[in-house]
RNA sequence: GGGCGAAUGGCGGAAUUGGUAGACGCGCACGACUCAAAAUCGUGUUUCGCAAGAAGUGAGAGUUCGAUUCUCUCUUCGCCCA
């Protein structure tokens, strides 16, 4: 008996898979299609374990699907724009078009090691001129259809690395790379007008029924439509102003109005644009981030006016009107009506300025005299303190009925809004895709002519500037159309706009004058199953249900508006932590157990390692397994078998050595196996068929077929298990071995396509390899074990035919007086019977 | 602070969706092979109990003939948003 030897045998059928085009993907429409999609990785150097799970998952679907006949469209990419090439380039002083191409060479190289089914012959790479000019005539496109516009706004800027940061970049106020206190800034930046489709983007969501509903909640918290009003409050003061607009949510509070708090941005601003005062107050602000998270924790403080706002039910009532540091201009009308009672915001700057806080709202079990104290009050009660508003249940009916009146008196409207912000695009970044737009001499906007696209980014230049490195290089700024001079835009374009239609380009990747062709995205899209990371829940696949419907938008050629049917998000890979006596971390290699108890260190065998919690894989903290040198060591086979095997595929994993070695084994093990089985079969004559062995075969393969519908891949590790404890007792051949085999060598090769394409080449199944039916007979036999409950409590098992009924079993079980002891000196009351499952017998 | 989810042996996890709890794997124990060890194979392995038996799916209640599964309250943990 020889040894698997799998360096070999892997690596001879991914040549076979490579040569034969085994996995390239052509339009027939005479075939059902599916398409199959994880999230393309950022070429950031080496695969970790978190893409071998991604792709290892897609991978099992892909080929099942293939098996079942479909005809599956498997391609991959790189994301391959964005902020690590730009720094990384500048540590090693080399361009990061050429540090990202390596690293797309050595990551497609460890990818084909694991032997995924995939097309390569669709690669794209988002940096590639081949991709990117077509996203630039997207862009003008949308510009054409007033889907793209530049305005003033605010930015998070980052003083020390001088540019501006994404929300998710800031982090407790600061700069996730350089620490700097993050502030506000004013600049011209371009924007996706994703909230034109907020209320699609939302109700929509309802029809995702093969998405995590998690994702939905997710998104639609995002989105955020909430009911409100706006109301004019009329203002008196020195100032020519007659009425400020607000917009709010709980209009039904206003008898607890005790300020009107505006944006420093509002336009009342400019009465005060001289005021030293103010302006000292405006640059403060402008140290609080944008993001909603700074704003909440920043302290509140405000600026206040002689102004007096009044209160449009109850004129007598008169309140100060403050500009404040918490309200932003883009949400609302840059001003809010402050309720400090019920409003834990408005509550910290009333104490702060000592206005009045004034109760209108009790939880239902208190009586008239609630007063507010300590924290604001948000939660459901009834209206208090509010005149013709009292006892009015909180919020619904209430805030029913206040808009009624003010709509009534005219001075408030019902209306929707959104939390939802247009996306802003630009970056002031060198590696990202130019923005095809140019500016004449009175900085007129101007469309780069389509003859003109791509807008290439220049090479050889320098980074080390600060700002943007675009702005340095004058020669490729300035241009000429038509004899006329004009500007280049510098700024690039977010990243995320790259990953929000590389779904499409990669049904016509090879078509060099189109992004894509309709043909291929009509029998392609829409992806029939997405998989990646959770942390992609919003953003990514919001921008992406945008970038559809803004195609879509005006081309009635183009149906596809959720370009993602089903959605799968996987959980990730962790490992446990270990720390030396000076809390320095260490990786895994250079700790050593033996009792699985007790760590030490492998340099320092007598210094004992400090164990941490098992946390998701990561650099920092040195916890990472390198996949390589998992399957140089154990073989692609092994890894994909253990990445699937200890949990479910959406719940977070821990990476085991043991786990991993037991992987390996079972690879080792089920080919010795099935080589004594080859001899069987050569070597034994078949009298007679052996039912045992249709029976466990179909059965296992139905529940392989349940839990790959349910991406319940952990159960298929378990199955394969059993599989194998059946078939290694089998010592004589049958005459229905060799098709049960094949049958079943056939359903392994998703999780395992080596092993078991190559142990299916040995025992020479002939013909297409197609997905075994299940033979329903099999499934179940004429007789069935069902258990015996005695006042629900399980007693015993009897064996009986199927289809017997429930007296028979009765006379059954009195007759082998199983249960006689339970019985006893009791009158049975009822019995239940569970067909084929159980009978209960209630005694009393 | 809000939303969502989870909790099952020493560990990772199964359970046909209300019907035999603990599949399968890891670990551990004992045994076989061996001069010995590794590897491999076999047997056992929820807890208490010699046994008969009893208890048992984070805690407490409820619905039901029957609850890991459904409802309510609580605890702890995770993720997302703030």
């Amino acid at each position: 008996m020889s040894r698997y030897n799998f360096k070999i045998v892997e690596q001879n059928w991914q040549k076979f898979w490579e040569e034969n085009n085994s996995f390239s993907a052509q339009v027939d429409i005479n075939k059902k299609k599916f398409y199959c999609l994880e999230m393309f990785p950022y070429p950031s150097g080496k695969i970790h374990m978190g893409h071998v799970r991604n792709y290892t998952i897609g991978d099992v679907l892909a080929r099942y699907k293939s098996l079942l006949g479909y005809n599956v469209l498997h391609p991959m990419g790189w994301d391959s724009f964005g902020m690590p090439a730009e720094n990384a380039a500048k540590q090693n002083n080399l361009s990061p078009k050429k540090w990202t191409e390596e690293n797309i060479q050595v990551m497609k190289s460890q990818l084909k090691r694991l032997g995924l089914s995939i097309d390569w012959s669709r690669e794209i790479s988002t940096c590639s001129p081949n991709y990117y000019k077509h996203q630039q005539k997207i862009f003008l496109e949308l510009f054409d259809k007033g889907l793209v516009y530049r305005k003033e706004s605010y930015v998070n800027w980052d003083p020390v690395d001088k540019t501006v940061l994404a929300n998710e970049q800031v982090i407790n106020g600061k700069g996730w790379r350089s620490g700097a206190i993050v502030e506000r800034k004013k600049l011209n930046q371009w924007f996706f007008n994703i909230s034109k489709f907020s209320e699609e983007l939302q109700e929509d969501l309802k029809d995702l029924d093969h998405w995590p509903e998690k994702v939905k909640i997710m998104q639609k918290n995002w989105i955020g439509k909430s009911f409100g009003c706006e109301i004019d409050f009329k203002i008196e003061g020195s100032k020519k102003i007659e009425k400020i607009r607000c917009y709010t949510t709980r209009p039904d509070t206003l008898f607890g109005f005790s300020f009107l708090a505006l944006s420093v941005d509002h336009p009342l601003s400019k009465f005060y644009e001289k005021d030293k005062d103010f302006i000292k107050f405006k640059n403060s602000c402008s140290k609080t981030g944008t993001t909603e998270e700074s704003i909440a924790q920043a302290e509140k403080i405000g600026f206040k006016t002689e102004l007096l706002a009044i209160n449009p039910l109850d004129e007598k009532i008169k309140v100060p009107v403050y500009f404040a540091n918490f309200v932003l201009m883009d949400y609302g009308f840059g001003a809010v009506f402050g309720c400090p009672a019920h409003d834990q915001r408005d509550f910290d700057f009333a104490k702060k300025y000592k206005l009045k806080i004034k109760t209108v709202v009790k939880p239902k079990n208190e009586n008239d005299k609630f007063e507010v104290k300590g924290e604001a009050y948000s939660g459901p009660g009834i209206i208090i303190n509010s005149d013709f508003l009292n006892g009015l249940s909180a919020p619904e009916e209430s805030i029913t009925k206040t808009i009624e009146i003010l709509e009534e008196k005219k001075i408030g409207n019902k209306k929707t809004n959104y939390r939802l912000k247009d996306w802003g695009i630009s970056r002031q970044r060198y590696w990202g895709c130019p923005i095809p737009i140019a500016y004449d001499e009175q900085n007129n906007i101007v469309k780069i002519p389509e003859d003109n696209l791509p807008v290439l980014l220049p090479e050889n230049i320098n980074l080390n500037t600060k700002g943007n490195p675009l702005d340095q290089v004058k020669d490729w700024k300035s241009i000429s159309i038509e004899g006329k001079n004009f500007t280049r835009e510098t700024d690039t374009l977010d990243t995320f706009v790259d990953s929000s239609w590389y779904f499409l380009r990669f049904c016509s990747s090879n078509n060099k004058d189109k992004p894509f062709d309709l043909n291929d995205i009509n029998y392609w899209m829409p992806v029939d199953q997405y998989i990646g990371g959770v942390e992609h829940a919003i953003l990514h696949l919001l921008y992406s249900r945008f970038f559809s419907r803004a195609i879509s938008l005006d081309n009635k050629n183009f149906k596809i508006k959720e370009p993602f049917k089903g959605l799968f998000t996987q959980g990730m890979v962790c490992h446990q932590t270990y720390k030396d006596k000076n809390n320095n971390w260490l990786n895994p290699e250079e700790v050593f157990t033996e009792d699985g108890k007790n760590f030490f260190m492998k340099k320092n065998t007598s210094e004992t390692v400090k164990v941490g919690p098992s946390e998701s894989m990561s650099k920092s903290k040195k916890n990472t397994i390198d996949p390589e040198k998992m399957i140089a060591e154990y073989g692609a086979d092994a890894v994909r078998l253990f990445i699937l095997s200890d949990s479910p595929p959406e719940k977070d994993i821990q990476w085991s050595e043991s786990g991993m070695s037991a992987a390996y084994k079972f690879i080792q093990k089920f080919w010795l196996m099935t080589e004594n089985i080859l001899n069987l079969i050569e070597k034994d004559v078949p009298d007679t068929s052996d039912k045992n062995i249709d029976v466990f075969t179909n059965q296992s393969i139905n529940k392989i077929n349940i839990a790959l519908e349910k991406f319940r891949y952990n159960v298929i590790v378990a199955v394969f298990h059993d599989i194998y404890n059946f078939y290694i007792k089998v010592s004589k051949n049958k005459k229905n071995l060799k098709e049960n085999f094949e049958k079943i060598l056939i359903v392994m090769m998703p999780v395992i396509p080596h092993l078991a394409s190559e142990c299916l080449n040995k025992i020479k199944k002939e013909g297409k390899l197609t997905w075994p039916n299940v033979i329903k007979n099999f499934l179940e036999s004429k007789e069935k074990e069902i258990v015996i409950q005695i006042n629900g409590k399980k007693r015993g098992n009897i064996l009986i035919d199927k289809n017997i009924s429930e007296a028979e079993i009765i006379e059954k079980i009195n007759k082998i007086g199983l249960i006689n002891k339970y019985i006893e000196n009791k009158k049975i009351n009822k019995t239940i019977y569970v067909k084929e499952r159980l009978i209960n017998i209630i005694v009393k």
